[in-house]
DNA sequence: CTACGGACCTGACCGC
DNA sequence: TGCGGTCAGGTCCGTA
């Protein structure tokens, strides 16, 4: 569900809310099932002992993890919401909504849940190499594609190094990360880029348009504070406003914007996708 | 290295 | 109302 813009949101909501505060108890769903899904590491019961009485430092994304360092040693608490995931900040009366997993009370008063009915999500604790070693977060997970971090040099490069769908590698967090299949396949559009194309087969001048058009559709979104397609909304529980600049994704059989050609919808990677067929070569 | 399919879940929606 | 099938902003694993 939440790609780079909608984590970016959560994320610049959250901060105020989170940085300095410390976390005076933590409670975790009793479903055995759900805990060891949702918690990938540590095992659950460590995690819990571990986050009590930590102060969390400040808030940050890395690709489509919320990242949350820790007091003292190097810790953090990492979470990766999935397709479904909620993380936000309650009143500590207001009832659970379903499928609530995680509180933590805060020192504020507050309570920080997650909640998520796919369970697709995850809660990890401990420092960058552990989490590493332990599996539960990529060894390799490629640059940030905004914020300057990913110069144009630096994509060519890595556009060419592989060949697959250039779909395929937007969707590779190992090669970028945070773009998912909505702004890949928005990105493509803008680019004229057909999302089956061959990434070695690609001109210059398209790898060029490509670099700008994944800036500009995931810095668009995150001034619209995000895409709610189905059920994301940010750290307020508000829906974004950029599914209403979309361009293709989730019109197939649509006109297409620029040229009136209904939008082809087709499956890559698989994954939905649809682009124009005029328009995109 | 790559690609493909399936698995992991719930829930919304559509046609019958 | 109900039932089955399909689809969904994501990853991960096994198999070719």
């Amino acid at each position: 569900m939440p790609e780079l813009p909608e984590v970016e949101t959560i994320v610049q909501d959250l901060r105020p809310q989170l940085a300095g505060r410390r976390i005076e108890s933590v409670q975790l769903t009793r479903d055995p099932a759900i805990r060891g899904r949702l918690v990938r590491y540590p095992k659950a019961a460590t995690f819990i002992r571990r986050l009590r009485g930590r102060t969390i430092r400040s808030v940050e994304r890395r690709g489509k993890y919320l990242v949350m360092p820790l007091d003292k040693d190097g810790e953090r608490l990492v979470v990766h919401l999935g397709m479904t995931g909620h993380l936000r900040v309650w009143e500590p009366e207001e009832a659970p909504v379903k499928h609530t997993h995680f509180r933590a009370l805060l020192d504020s008063g507050l309570e920080l849940r997650y909640d998520d009915p796919r369970q697709f999500g995850r809660l990890l604790l401990g420092t960058q190499e552990a989490l590493i070693a332990g599996r539960a977060f990529p060894a390799r997970l490629g640059p940030e594609p905004i914020h300057g971090d990913l110069t144009e040099a630096e994509f060519d490069r890595i556009v060419k190094s592989r060949r697959r769908p250039i779909k395929a590698a937007l969707l590779d967090q190992s090669f970028l990360a945070g773009v998912g299949n909505i702004y890949a396949d928005e990105a493509c559009f803008r680019a004229g880029i057909r999302p089956s194309r061959w990434t070695h087969r690609l001109t210059g001048r398209e790898r060029r348009a490509l670099y700008s058009a994944i800036q500009e559709v995931l810095e668009n979104s995150i001034a619209a504070r995000g895409s709610s397609i189905i059920n994301y909304v940010d750290a307020f529980g508000l829906r974004g406003t950029n599914q209403e600049k979309l361009l293709v994704y989730g019109r197939s059989g649509e006109p297409c914007i620029k040229c009136g050609t209904p939008l082809q919808g087709t499956r890559l990677a698989g994954r939905g996708t649809v682009y124009c067929r005029k328009c995109q070569r």
